[in-house]
RNA sequence: CGGGGCGUAGCGCAGUUGGCUAGCGCACCUGCUUUGGGAGCAGGGGGUCGGAGGUUCAAAUCCUCUCGCCCCGACCA
């Protein structure tokens, strides 16, 4: 492609709205503009990335046996309220009204749709495993859409959901998933790692994310310098490094005046205790009941375990009225005793073991003194409700673990029977019985990938494009447009190049050399050929944009020195 | 949804104690010069100040409502 027929419009100052730099550089590079918050256009540019990361995407899903197909955007509210997912969704599940006032959903994920197609075409054993994908744009009403391509309402996904016969099945097509997602990332050229998560609102029984590692990333990942245990901190079950002792004698309970101090800090400050003698009670509105969770005062409630525990579909703080109906007591001075109302009481297994705490004394400014878990309150139930953080002992090999930021890109989960179930996609076997289908699903993230991507490599000036993303390999750059012999190389070299099955890009344009080194820099090609003055020589200057290596390559070589590069991956 | 901030030319911004034809930089167009890291000079096109209503002799500027955008939080594959 020529520079000048292409569409190519880069800026020279970060658009305000742009806060990380994915976004700055992705709008300044002149792949997307935003249409609306979290809607955008893809321009040449940002398309040809696109079309890089579907084609490795599609390859390795065809290797692994995966068949394509497209579903619907639009989906009837029915197949939603077979699943319970229409109400289940939430607000995030965009809503739409037809003509007829007949509710549709634009689908965010696609899991109702799959298996409908299923329970209508597979009837036999001898029709499964399947594996069936599609790469399509989803619609999430995300409450806050934010970080450019990072998190979209409208974004562009692979998703595949697998079919067994049975649990071992299952197994094999998770582990060929999770192989093949693997082998996507590392084509992709990106820095990743898989981890344990959560299921979230897809649900099922357990689920590994694919992180791409950057300091930016949203979630936060606990891994282990010693063993391969790798976690979402939202499932990540981090020992306790420093469980509680019991002391020698339990005291009688006390209240004490706390006058004014709310927090853990200022309450352990004014009765000179460390917060780890406090125990926090939190109480929560769990689906409309309100329950307590309890925890030591130096550590953190997740809220992802806590739901869970609960089997809750919606989880909040309860409100301070809910509060000063539980305990009495303005927010600031709940403890776990004498509540009214609170259905469940969960108790963090950092307070096991526990003696003479001080708790919220159920009454404005008052606090209790030596309150001890089975004497002054009994939990519902004692478990790991703990945020995991560094420091914290791997469930595996006992060491302590690291916490490090990442992006997700890929989730793969087993789901077992929960949508073959709900929607009765069921099959025969050689036996002539009817059995449900064993599902898994599998999303890859594909916009989101060209976010991360950048957000993993770049400098002060531009994008550093893994070769395998970047939307032309080759940038040609004649620094002299009217220096007729530096120009006919230049054309000879792209012309050469195309015939080579090179994605090449020349710039053409009449513009001052500075000007097409910055755009090239910004852009961010992986190799740059520079027509200037050595061309009289015969030599062309090659530099590699992630290394800055430069060296002058003779004319005569140069085509098969750039697809060596290439072939090589650089 | 709570808190904070912002909407003035394609982009980045100034102007906002009401007062002249609404300004600057970048980008864009024309010409001349320049030509290996975002050139210089000269000339030029483009906005009615997010929208609606109101106050006033006079509104980008004050008031009311409304829409949109950004950040933090809540929330979220």
């Amino acid at each position: 492609m020529r520079w000048s027929r292409t569409l190519i419009d880069t800026l020279k100052e970060n658009p305000a709205e742009a806060e990380i730099v994915s976004h700055q550089l992705l709008m300044r590079g002149g792949f997307i503009r935003k249409v609306a918050a979290g809607i955008y256009d893809y321009l040449p540019l940002g398309r040809r990335v696109l079309l890089k990361l579907e084609a490795i995407v599609r390859e390795e899903m065809d290797r692994a046996g995966a068949l394509e197909v497209l579903l619907p955007i639009l989906s009837p509210a029915e197949l939603w309220q077979e699943s319970g997912r229409w109400e289940k969704y939430g607000a995030e599940l965009f809503r739409i009204r037809d003509r007829h006032d007949r509710e549709f959903a634009l689908g965010p994920t696609h899991e109702e749709v799959i298996t409908d197609l299923v329970r209508k075409t597979v009837k036999s054993y001898r029709q499964l495993p399947v594996n069936l994908y599609q790469m399509h744009t989803k619609f999430r009403d995300e409450v806050r859409p934010r970080f450019g391509l990072m998190r979209c309402r409208e974004f562009i996904m692979k998703d595949a959901y697998s079919f067994d016969r049975d649990e071992v099945g299952a197994e094999k097509s998770y582990q060929i998933m999770f192989e093949t997602y693997q082998r996507i990332f590392k084509r992709c050229g990106l820095r990743f790692k898989a981890v344990e998560a959560d299921s979230g609102a897809i649900g099922g029984s357990f689920s590994s994310e694919f992180m791409v590692l950057a300091e930016t990333g949203e979630e936060g990942i606990a891994t282990c310098p010693a063993c391969s245990y790798a976690a979402n901190t939202e499932k990540a079950q981090g020992a306790l490094p420093d469980p509680s002792q019991a002391e020698a004698a339990l005291k009688p309970r006390e209240l004490v005046a706390t006058p004014g101090k709310h927090t853990v800090e200022e309450v352990a400050a004014f009765l000179n205790v460390t917060p780890r003698q406090l125990a926090k009670t939190m109480l929560y509105d769990a689906d409309g009941q309100v329950v307590a969770a309890i925890i030591r005062g130096d550590r953190e409630i997740n809220e992802v375990k806590l739901k869970n525990a609960l089997n809750a579909v919606n989880l909040v703080l309860a409100s301070p009225e809910q509060i000063k109906a539980a305990t009495g007591a303005p927010v600031g001075f709940a403890g776990p005793f004498g509540l009214q109302g609170v259905t469940q009481v969960l108790m963090d297994d950092s307070l096991q073991g526990a003696v003479n705490l001080v708790t919220g004394g159920n009454q404005a400014d008052m606090h209790a003194v030596n309150v001890t878990p089975g004497r002054d309150f009994t939990p519902t139930r004692v478990l790991d409700l703990r945020l995991t953080r560094a420091g914290d002992l791997c469930p595996r090999c006992g060491k302590p673990l690291d916490l490090e930021r990442g992006i997700e890109v890929g989730h793969v989960f087993k789901l077992g029977l929960k949508y073959s179930e709900a929607m009765h996609a069921a099959f025969l076997d050689e036996a002539g019985q009817e059995k449900l289908c064993v599902m898994g699903c599998y999303g890859i993230g594909v916009s989101r990938i060209a976010a991360a991507a950048i957000e993993q490599n770049y400098d002060e000036f531009g994008i550093k494009w893994p070769l395998a993303l970047a939307p032309y390999a080759v940038v040609l750059l004649p620094v002299a447009p009217k220096d007729p012999a530096a120009m006919a190389m230049a054309e000879d070299v792209y012309a050469e190049l195309q015939a080579a099955g090179v994605d090449v890009l020349l710039d053409d344009r009449e513009e001052r050399a500075g000007v097409k080194f910055k755009d090239a820099d910004l852009i961010g090609f992986p190799l740059r050929l520079t027509f200037g003055k050595s061309v009289a020589e015969n030599l062309i200057e090659l530099k590699h944009r992630s290394t800055g290596q430069v060296e002058m390559v003779p004319r005569s070589e140069v085509v098969a020195k750039i697809k060596a590069l290439i072939q090589a991956g650089i």
